[in-house]
DNA sequence: GATTGGCACTCCCATCACAACAGTGCTAAG
DNA sequence: CTTAGCACTGTTGTGATGGGAGTGCCAATC
């Protein structure tokens, strides 16, 4: 991105006719700013600036008689100079992390209420993926019949995750020797990764081994697979946006609600990064996502688990305040699951 | 419902709007289905028809010079007197059969395909609720140490589910004693069902006791709760339906869709019929559900486990199609359901 | 009594013209 | 660089108009 060198009134004015837009979804024309705003210029002089501004790619209009709306360039221009560093206002902060605490203290009930409050705090759409798990030890493993042929496979992480997984088998096994199955399998490979496993496993045979090689799936699986479950909040109310009132638009946010494909494109990048992080129309990496914008973070335990967690919505968004809601609520989750997942014994 | 006489004409001449309005979503006149029916009378004879199924509630106009739209009562009539059995053309059937056959064998998955499936196979959003259990036996538990004060309860129910539950300690408790005092609980507990559990646990003190008490409190919540997850699918397919282009239309389904309490009041309703249940504009029962109606049925392995599955779509719908895709993928998934967990030793 | 053709009536909808309006772009002057 | 002035452009709302679809009713017919 080449850094645009703007006067310090034209950056006034880009974030003047973007706060108005995202406040109002209407064209903001010259005249309005020079009787609202006090710039000490005519909107003469103004119309110029917004002129310029529309050269640099950061506004356009949508006819010749309508006043000016940001583009994606300008949004993303707003978000990385001009935007406003705003943290939630502390009695939102407050009345959150209270919620939070009244909460069971599980990570199911921690990332719906994450979606819930974010959707709340924001005017898009919330969701969260559950944690992946990264290079996960098993901790126990248990074995337990269901039916003559159906085995449950109980897999419990060092996370605290668990696994399930049914077998079915060819002839019935009994309980007694399910026990013994798994009791010689704890002690081998309690506290063993994946990369671990293949050796430990050389010395079973049979059903025992057959257990063994599930878990090892198990586990290859729960690292590959970015998420088994995605919680969503609050579609209805960005729905209810002026922008998405005719059919196509209101389909393609839709899709990228519901769709799980594009979180699975996306979580790498979202991971790398420490900070919360705003993508503007697709930035050019996804064609159908015009109009929406993701804000996105991630959260969880360093080298141990994380997820995904943000908001989606239409372009036209108070970016201040949805980073806030983002960044606050991660860090939030970040807080209890280090308590409760911090370091494991 | 009083039982309503009408001619074979008239009853003919009700299914011809019904078709047509939902093929087409345009209101029908008497000359249009005279062209295309044959029903050996003129056109100015459906008119009297039409002003008779008028009369009885069957059918408006929206102004005077527009042909005919079904009411809410129309609707229910067709569902209750007029519907083709129709259940789904066999090779449908067979694909969807396959698709379940080659599934992993868990709940889980076969819930996020029934969704999916349905949400293909009708015109609809379709969403299904995980299974409830109905009175569940304890099969085994285990206790297992997450952290020096964070404890990890894990409850298999004779049904194969899992419940866990973190519990928080006042000062750390070892390994050893976990294992002593979930062996203990597990000779006593083992097959009880929450009425059980109270006598048995008198025997135990501290906290093993405690351990007990949550068992049961466990137990008696996954009984009430109607279900802890939802599944969804095919939201974007129903909003491109013409019914929901403007606003308000748009975001009373998504509430509908999105809503858990929705659910739970319609859920006993659902449990007490073995057939697919049709709802149509609410019943009169539900006040902001104009135009949209929900097809739904109830799956499970009776007296174990349940739980409910369907399609929230608009009014003008393919009743007869959809309905047969609701009992198809509920039987499926019964059967299915039978054979795992048909009866536990 | 049911059915039919005829016909007036009603209301919607697309189209057009017209005026009001908001906001721009340009030019020339300060 | 800033400003006032002004022509220009495209949107939006309004009212008139005509075509069209479909009804409702009546009188005649089977």
């Amino acid at each position: 991105m080449t850094e645009l060198q703007l006067s310090q009134r034209r950056k006034q004015v880009l974030r003047i006719v973007i706060q108005e837009y995202v406040e109002n979804a209407l064209p903001v024309g010259s005249q309005s700013i020079a009787q609202k705003y006090d710039l000490g210029v005519s909107a003469a002089t103004i119309r110029n600036d917004l002129a310029a501004l529309e050269k640099a790619g950061l506004l356009t209009h949508p006819h010749t008689s309508a006043g000016r709306i940001p583009t994606d360039g300008g949004y993303r221009y707003f978000v990385a100079n001009l935007m406003a560093h705003t943290d939630l206002p502390s009695h939102e902060r407050h009345m959150i992390r209270n919620q939070f605490h009244q909460a069971r203290r599980e990570i199911d009930q921690w990332l719906r209420l994450s979606t819930a409050v974010l959707a709340k705090a924001s005017t898009g759409a919330a969701l969260a993926t559950s944690p992946r798990s990264i290079s996960s030890r098993v901790k126990h493993l248990e074995l337990i019949g269901i039916q003559d042929t159906v085995v449950l496979l109980v897999l419990v992480l060092a996370t605290g995750t668990l696994k399930q997984q049914l077998i079915t088998l060819e002839q019935p096994i009994f309980q007694e020797e399910l026990s013994r199955a798994s009791n010689q399998l704890n002690v081998e490979i309690s506290g063993a990764t994946a990369a671990d496993l293949p050796n430990k496993l050389e010395e079973f045979t049979g059903f025992t081994r057959e257990v063994g090689e599930l878990v090892l799936n198990t586990l290859l699986q729960s690292e590959e697979q970015i998420t088994d479950r995605v919680y969503r909040h609050g579609l209805a109310q960005v729905l209810a946006e002026p922008e998405f009132t005719d059919g196509p638009q209101v389909s393609r946010i839709v899709e990228v609600f519901e769709q799980r494909t594009l979180l699975q494109e996306i979580y790498d990048d979202v991971m790398e990064l420490s900070d919360v992080q705003v993508m503007i129309a697709g930035e050019g990496r996804f064609g159908d996502m015009q109009d929406i914008s993701l804000v996105l973070s991630r959260y969880g335990v360093p080298d141990r688990f994380s997820g995904l967690l943000g908001v989606v919505g239409p372009m036209r968004m108070p970016y201040g305040r949805t980073v806030g809601a983002v960044r606050y609520v991660a860090t939030l989750l970040n807080e209890l699951m280090h308590q409760l997942y911090g370091q494991s014994r």
